[in-house]
DNA sequence: TGCCAGGCTTCAC
DNA sequence: GTGAAGCATGGC
């Protein structure tokens, strides 16, 4: 067991930022997060403070990049313009959360499955993809699964899309290549994939690539955009940094008070 | 019950 | 290049 403290950490509103679909809330401020072939117990036990069962070493070696320690999230609150009222209010209320960096395969399935889909029910169909396995399954086990299981555990329409994908990522050897490429590049690689378009691969870009410019811009943002900025929005005075914002506006419009 | 969900593909135009 | 239809499913 480990202590910790880290500045603008909280694990709560991680787990409720729609970018992680599988931690397991344990009560109490506790969390199982599987990712990378691994279980993390941790548990926010002060504000910015947690305890993780774990060796020193191995939060080093695999938790410390996952949870991007390396970031300055103070430093990113600062790039926001005083003007911006619902940008300021969002990220007050989103204070804790950072850009999570996770495993790129299920990171792939996971917004692959999100389309036109409410999270509660992506977190039904991921939990069924992993249901009796040690962590979440390669691209060659869900081709293996077939198109009539995964059917079966509720992808819909979106069950052709995740094993055409999971065939062709075998092929190509992308998940080495991805990591390598810029932001525009790593985009424009992920497009050509079924069932990924611009608002999947950001999320991707984002969330596994650590490509911290990506916006993704899904039916939330497009609200906000639409009733908080007129229809357009300016994201040049936090250039490189517009994912978080966009996290952080994501967060507050579901679940600040209006 | 009907609307909607962290959209994408296809096909007009 | 832009715009609209169609898509599976179940949470609310």
């Amino acid at each position: 067991m480990i202590h910790i403290t880290i500045p603008n950490f909280n694990l709560e509103k991680i787990a409720q930022s729609g970018q992680c679909f599988r931690w397991e809330p344990m009560g109490d401020g506790a969390y199982r997060i599987p990712a990378f072939g691994r279980v993390l117990e941790i548990t926010q036990v002060a504000e910015d403070q947690v305890e993780a069962r774990c060796s020193p070493v191995v939060w080093r070696q695999v938790w410390h990049a996952y949870f991007d320690l390396d970031t300055d999230y103070g430093l990113i609150h600062g790039l926001i313009p005083k003007e911006d009222n619902y940008l300021a209010q969002a990220a007050v209320h989103s204070q804790g959360i950072r850009i999570l960096r996770q495993p790129l395969w299920e990171t792939m399935a996971s917004f692959i499955i999100s389309q036109n889909n409410n999270i509660p029910r992506i977190k039904g169909i991921l939990g069924r993809l992993c249901q009796g396995l040690p962590s979440f399954p390669d691209p060659e086990a869900i081709a293996a699964m077939g198109l009539h299981a995964l059917r079966g555990m509720g992808l819909g329409y979106r069950a052709p899309y995740l094993l055409e994908t999971a065939r062709i990522l075998e092929e190509t050897k992308d998940i080495f290549r991805l990591p390598l490429l810029s932001y525009g590049e790593a985009r424009k690689r992920l497009m050509a994939y079924p069932g990924i378009g611009c608002k999947v691969a950001d999320c991707v870009c984002l969330y596994a690539l650590g490509h911290k410019e990506a916006f993704p811009m899904d039916t939330w943002m497009k609200r906000i955009i639409s009733e908080h900025y007129g229809g357009k929005i300016d994201s040049t005075p936090y250039a490189g940094a517009e994912g978080v914002m966009q996290q952080y506006m994501f967060y507050y419009a579901r679940t600040g008070k209006t």
